[in-house]
DNA sequence: TTGTATGCGTTATCAC
DNA sequence: GTGATAACGCATACAA
């Protein structure tokens, strides 16, 4: 029974020779397609399976490159880190990653796309990108496939453009989450809310405010008012300002914006933490310190290190096997409280 | 920048065999160790990292057997598929795996014990043991150990025997977890709940336990009671109706036994499910529907999935590069209310 | 279209 | 101790 079945044991019990049967498996090499047939059916009948170990070893390496034009450093590091963690794990098989880093307002956005078109002729197989959007992403996108490389979008999807897929976080089901939570943390004669959002430019954004708005009034939450920080951390914290003088009496707030640090700190200073519930997105140092005072109630973990990891395998595995990709690689998004704020932490050091 | 670093390249550069270069790295072979020492340091110098996959290529097959003496179907099959898919991607790395299911009830524990002495002088490397308790599953263990073979336990541990590490769930944190669950669906003045426990002569459900009691206790919850279903369902049915017999002001129940449904199916046909705040463990087809109703508020995921698949990978990682594996690998507890309990079914179909 | 020979990076075996 | 050389399982340039 511990009989290995290989390319050889096929090629002998149908007497042809080795290379016949490893083209066999190559739809794009010719052969007589009634060996390929029979080739095929027997190594079923035997039970092989290829060994992609021994494969990729006769082949060349394959190339990813990956572009990062990240707005917080404690989100992207991670998606880096998952990045990492796949190109690491899949290194016996000859892939080799590069990874650029720029971050924004070090870098423009002219900086990041002069990225892009260096990219070209350099023999990249695969390309991640995060952090640009619209028609000049698309366009930049649209000429890397044509060069035959593949592209996926990382966090962010951009619409209109020959990307291969894209891994970000399931947004319909975080606006859901974040409106249960306040469902349930708020008592029935206490339901207004507001939300603050990102930077309402990105797909992301948009249809995570969509799906919170939608779910929250199933919920019976009245909205108040949405707020679209648009990621500046200034804008934000005028916003908040602006909020509270205009409707004092506010039960609960989502911020599903990454930067809720000015938010929290007024909510800290006006002592408004025991009053109004409070969800936000994401798990970082800040975050955590806010959630062990009392003052956030709950977060929504979106996993970029998984995002990450996910973008560098899929790209992997559809360059190297053919596999076919969703189109859409949803991360879970995962609820955090006080008492699992711990184990997240130490579940991302430890990864 | 392209240039692969591999042993031929070292034993060049050193004007060596690559004979020696390859030995440098196994620490039980023998040569000049000041050559052994000059070697190591070259090899980190040019940025050498072995080629794990070529490496295994040129040896013996690792086998590892698994017995899963499983109680809950729901439960023990995502374990096996954790398993098996970690199995499938190791398989590269030459892994065989000899998977041995044997439902509690359909065999006895004598069966499963039979089973673990069969595996002896098998020519095993490593073998994971679930669902087997006591003084007699460490004999077997010990026994196994002695001949060099590695041990692992899968979702509960057995003290006092030589197995190399366990996986299985985060029973402090999940503990913690529902009693926060409680603390918050429950308002200030209707505190009165009581806990339905698994089999107590299993480890994690004693810690699971004694970390839900002092949580709750910490969250001002009062206990009114922990009744030990010992996982038998008859048992449950019996002891809900105890429970609202006797303590008719029940407030809220954390079911962390894993046959909730004659619990479940008493507070629908009582109609409680509005009055009583309902915490279970686990996701499966049946409990869902009680989430779904709104019966359960809300269940805390174990990810047994996650933990079989680390028993495997810890255990080949282990047996193949002698990589050091913590003592005790805890899965992440998760937690799932309606709203994301969709995406946890699509997430554990994907699988 | 098919077969032969060689390479991929490493370890095992058997000489020396 | 040390060094050739043959595996390991597969792909491919080249020859037929």
């Amino acid at each position: 029974m511990e009989n290995k079945v290989t390319i050889y044991t096929i090629a002998e019990a149908l007497d042809m020779s080795v290379s016949m049967v490893s083209r066999a498996f190559k739809p794009e090499s010719k052969l007589n397609p009634e060996k390929r047939r029979l080739i095929l059916e027997t190594a079923e009948k035997m039970g092989f399976v290829q060994n992609k170990m021994a494969s990729r070893l006769s082949m060349k390496p394959i190339r990813i490159a990956t572009l990062i034009y990240g707005r917080f450093p404690a989100y992207y590091d991670e998606m880096v880190r998952g990045i990492e963690s796949a190109s690491r794990d899949l290194s016996d098989y000859k892939v080799v990653s590069m990874l650029r880093v720029m971050p924004f307002g070090e870098y423009t956005e002219a900086d990041a796309f002069a990225f892009l078109d260096s990219l070209s002729g350099e023999g990249y197989d695969g390309v991640i990108i995060h952090g640009l959007y619209g028609a000049e992403a698309a366009s930049r996108i649209d000429a890397l496939s044509e060069e035959g490389i593949k592209v996926c979008t990382l966090h962010n999807d951009i619409l209109s453009c020959r990307r291969l897929f894209t891994s970000m976080s399931d947004t319909e089901v975080t606006g859901s989450i974040a409106a249960e939570l306040l469902d349930i943390f708020l008592p029935p004669d206490r339901r207004r809310v507001v939300l603050f959002s990102g930077n309402m430019k990105s797909l992301v954004h948009q249809t995570l405010t969509f799906s919170f708005i939608r779910h929250a009034s199933q919920h019976n939450l009245q909205m108040l008012r949405h707020y679209a920080t648009e990621d500046y951390p200034g804008e934000a914290a005028r916003m908040v300002r602006e909020a509270f003088e205009t409707y004092p009496e506010i039960d609960g707030l989502y911020i599903s914006s990454a930067n809720s640090e000015p938010i929290l700190k007024y909510l800290e200073e006006h002592d408004l933490g025991d009053r109004v519930a409070v969800i936000a997105s994401d798990v970082f140092p800040e975050l955590s310190a806010y959630i062990r005072k009392g003052i956030v109630n709950a977060t929504i973990y979106q996993d970029p290190y998984g995002q990450g990891r996910r973008a560098f395998e899929g790209l992997f595995y559809h360059i190297s096997e053919g596999r076919a990709i969703d189109s859409i690689i949803m991360s879970n998004p995962q609820i955090v409280l006080r008492s699992n704020l711990g184990a997240y932490e130490r579940w991302k050091r430890e990864k």
